[in-house]
DNA sequence: AGATTTGAATTAGCATGGTTAATGACCTAG
DNA sequence: CTAGGTCATTAACCATGCTAATTCAAATCT
């Protein structure tokens, strides 16, 4: 018999390879993470985001990559820290970001909306906490 | 201002690396789910666990792959029908899986234990309630 | 019965995204 | 000023998702 936590890590993984699957963008969920980090942020370095993120250091730089080559986020060097990097949300980063947000959560809203309220406020409780928990 | 099918993608995405950060062991994320599904289903054919993990066959072939490499699920031939394969998990299969499991689910299962039993209740809620999203 | 279509599993090839190890540039403390 | 630590990057590897194409078996249709 599953336990508790066995139950909510599967249920967790299972959702999440959903949700990758109803994306009809051209932004993978990586990199739509890394957006909304630095929409959140602001203005950060490399290795801040790869701490929130919980994910290291090169694999913020390859998606930094990706993502400053199609011009969504920028890069600039630190005015007093020379090894650091600034890397920021470009206009069209923001705007990308909106917009890819409103197409890929649309299978998601849709399924939110076919709850009833009470479990609709179960859910946006349990986002809470589950945030709390993974940055512990 | 994110709306909240936007905070619950992005705590599942979150939770999700996360929990694979904690993982203690040699099965991948997949694998464990994998086994998992395997436990649960008794013995079928690769594409019923294509269709439970939501992924195509080839990744699950692949993942098998690497299962009956270990010798943790066994491949025979279908009865009746020649095209079908039926995998079943192996003894070893059973007992890694256990244990995997247990060491895997610490990480969660302390942070489950570090919430008050109301909390702990809204997750076992929200647990269904995301499965049954899931599926549907 | 024989030919064709359907279906299951696999193989091949691609992309993403995670990792660790090693490099190079830079800061800081002694 | 040198030694050591820190930050970002590069390189190399692995897991895992995908689609397209292949293979072989079953089912169906003349």
């Amino acid at each position: 018999m599953p336990t508790d936590s066995q139950n909510l890590a599967l249920a967790v993984a299972r959702l999440n390879r959903r949700l990758r699957q109803e994306r009809h963008s051209d932004l993978t969920p990586t990199q739509m993470s890394v957006l909304g980090t630095l929409r959140q942020l602001g203005p950060t370095s490399p290795s801040s985001i790869a701490a929130r993120e919980r994910v290291s250091a090169p694999s913020v730089t390859r998606t930094l990559n990706c993502l400053a080559e199609d011009g969504l986020v920028e890069r600039a060097p630190h005015p007093q820290d020379g090894r650091q990097v600034v890397v920021s949300l470009s206009d069209l980063g923001e705007k990308t970001l909106a917009e890819e947000r409103r197409r890929r959560d649309a299978w998601l809203h849709q399924r939110l909306a076919e709850l009833d309220p009470r479990e609709r406020a179960l859910l946006r409780e349990a986002s809470a906490i589950l945030t709390r928990i993974t940055e512990s």
